[in-house]
DNA sequence: AACTATTGATAAGG
DNA sequence: TCCTTATCAATAGTT
């Protein structure tokens, strides 16, 4: 297709090679489009181009999804073709991630469920199973939660109770220190008769404020 | 290209899809395989069947090594991340592996706690948070449930009115069948005089049995 | 699976 | 990158 025979070797003009790139690859994402549509396959493209530049095509909503599906598929694939014998390194990390994305799938897969999600898909009976297991749990949660806040009331009653006491406490100090000073000011009228002392007023004493200096008087 | 123009939607002659998949699956393998070459590209397709069965290209020697790069890619361009050039084969099994754990420890953690389990370590609020996803996710659940179980019914009340009408329908041609007999039977009196017939015993009708050898009585 | 009429992809050129 | 056009590969429909 075009103006003569192409042959079938890298092109090695750069120019020419970038141009049918992007040519041919709008043809092929559109080719892996189409038969995803009118034969309703699932489908996933990558092309990395040769600078590194990704392009890809998923029939799915998500990439991942295809992957997931095609690791598990070869995953199984190979538990039947090498039955454990002659396994190198290299298998044994790809057999490995494949397990780990299989296992990753069913969980989100069950993740989307408890999320009241993706439902669609599921029986009566599982939707039951479903709507039995989420009510245990929000029993749980509930009881947990409850019990949370007992301890919290709890603490906090506590925690209201001590700074009571030392609210009563620093009063207390307070009217000590009150008549002390009136008994030196007594004592300065006796002896300075000629001199009028004016009463020192009052400060107004939070009692929440723990690092109030009246607490260095002790 | 074809005879005449293919409309841009799933094909619902089974035939006609399968060969259509097969046809354009080759193409599509080819110009992969294609611009793999002329480009310099690498290349992975993935193309699953209507029927779940597998069929891929892979331009490097083995699928799982552009699937790699294709995880690597997307992984750092999600965390913005550049990706680092002097990283060899082995690292990036082990980056990706405890990538991979991290993920499954995080989803079995929540699984746990979709469950009600493991709640001691979280707080208040988050169990809020919990309580309040679940309580929605249950509503979803349900709400599914009841829309499957009121399709089920209607199926079900559809089924028994379409066996009532043939029910009817049966019973209509027994009362034809009776009154053919009838008739064969003053026939036979008034032609016979001298013998004796025995009405016919009336066979029980069992309403459910669509395969009833009345049916066959047109 | 093979054939063939027709379309659609694309190489080359601007 | 986009447009045009000549060419031919891909393929829809048929046998």
């Amino acid at each position: 297709m075009g103006r003569g025979r192409v042959e079938m070797k890298r092109i090695e003009n750069k120019i020419n090679r970038q141009v049918t790139f992007s040519k041919r690859r709008a043809g092929l994402l559109k080719k892996a489009h189409e038969i995803s549509i009118l034969c309703d396959a699932e489908v996933s493209l990558i092309v990395f181009s040769h600078k590194g530049k990704l392009f890809e095509y998923s029939s799915e909503s998500c990439m991942e999804k295809v992957l997931e599906h095609y690791e598990r598929y070869s995953y199984a694939e190979k538990q039947l073709k090498v039955p454990d014998s002659h396994v190198n390194a290299q298998t044994n990390w790809s057999v490995e991630y494949s397990r780990l994305k299989a296992k990753i799938e069913l969980l989100e897969r069950n993740q989307r469920h408890y999320l009241g999600e993706d439902l669609e898909s599921i029986s009566i009976k599982e939707l039951q199973n479903l709507e039995q297991q989420l009510d245990t749990s929000l029993k749980h949660i509930r009881s947990r939660k409850n019990q949370l806040m007992h301890e919290s009331l709890n603490h906090l009653q506590r925690k209201e109770k001590e700074i009571l006491e030392e609210n009563s406490m620093l009063a207390k100090q307070i009217r000590e220190r009150e008549s002390i000073l009136r008994t030196h000011q007594n004592q300065s009228e006796q002896q300075n008769r000629s001199h009028h002392v004016a009463p020192q007023p009052q400060p107004q004493l939070n009692p929440y404020m723990a690092s109030s200096p009246f607490l260095n008087m002790g």
